[in-house]
DNA sequence: AAACAGGCTTGCC
DNA sequence: GGCAAGCCTGTT
């Protein structure tokens, strides 16, 4: 079939899509946005997204997914992959800056996926003070305590649904190992299953606002709000500062030591409306080559 | 009111 | 004993 651009044949469960540009697998995950992609041996990943799990490839410039159905191209995978995003439009307006011209030759296949908001809420909350790969971890253990096996064969979860987690209790929470975050994870859960915040009242509020919203909920503080709006997709205009963009900023642009909110107008000043986008080029950049690191 | 210091689970170094 | 995608609490 043809979908605005692209051309996707299926067959045996292995979907082909042609026509992806800007698009390159490492840059997407492992830029810091998503948990739950595992590299293989051969360069493809392993994921997992809502029930569906599937391994992705690109191979000549097209995009593989295996164990995936034609008919969830338009469910699930335009929009997961953000393929309806002209990425070629965003990187010529941020690339009038040297710096992030650098930033983006890095990165250049950098595509920020569109993921479950109740999802990113619970990863981010567990991202706070720790490490990517055991956030991985924590998030996987989490979805084997609480959510729903998919592929027996791969031991793969799903993630737990709003009431998976709001009816555990802060034992069983705990057993994900996610330290101090498990009472944040559980206060909230509790919270959101009362629908005390949604994606549509979200959606619907300004973006200072819709951080203030968030910020509510127990263990998400302005960087983890940041995280949340732009990785499901609600908001493109922030710039989530963690202790790697702060260095980045400071080493690259600022030339000094900067408070939090030096750097947050700084950005929005440089990078305008883009500055969801920015900070992905910029993220990525800063980790592959170690800026700010001293060495 | 706004800014700052100290503490926090866990596991790897 | 130090440290890691910060946040919370108590103190000035």
């Amino acid at each position: 079939m043809e979908y605005k651009g692209y051309s996707i044949n299926c067959k045996n469960g292995i979907m082909a899509i042609e026509g992806v540009k800007d698009f390159n697998l490492t840059h997407i995950f492992e830029c810091g946005q998503c948990f739950r992609w595992i590299r293989q041996q051969d360069g493809s990943y392993n994921g997992i997204v809502k029930d569906k799990f599937v391994n992705v490839s690109l191979s000549n410039g097209i995009l593989y997914i295996r164990n995936a159905e034609e008919q969830n191209f338009i469910d699930i995978w335009y929009e997961y992959f953000d393929l309806g995003t002209d990425y070629s439009k965003i990187k010529s307006v941020l690339e009038k800056d040297e710096i992030m011209k650098e930033a983006i030759k890095t990165g250049y296949g950098i595509r920020l996926l569109r993921q479950d908001f109740w999802e990113m809420l619970i990863s981010f909350i567990i991202s706070a003070n720790n490490m990517i790969p055991r956030i991985m971890k924590t998030v996987d253990t989490l979805s084997v305590l609480k959510g729903g096996c998919i592929e027996a064969n791969y031991n793969a979860y799903r993630f737990p649904e709003i009431h998976d987690l709001a009816n555990a209790t802060l034992e069983e929470i705990q057993q994900c190992k996610a330290g101090f975050r498990c009472k944040y994870i559980h206060q909230t859960s509790k919270l959101m299953y009362q629908e005390a915040i949604t994606k549509e009242m979200l959606q619907s509020l300004d973006t200072d606002m819709a951080r203030k919203e968030l910020m509510k909920l127990p263990g998400v503080g302005p960087k983890v709000a940041d995280c949340i709006l732009l990785f499901s997709g609600i908001k493109f205009d922030v710039f989530p500062t963690d202790v790697w963009v702060k260095r980045v900023m400071e080493e690259l642009y600022l030339k000094k030591e900067s408070k939090l909110n030096e750097i947050q107008s700084f950005a929005k000043n440089q990078f305008g409306n883009l500055t969801g986008y920015a900070q992905q080029y910029l993220f990525y950049h800063a980790r592959l080559n170690r800026i700010g690191m001293g060495k």
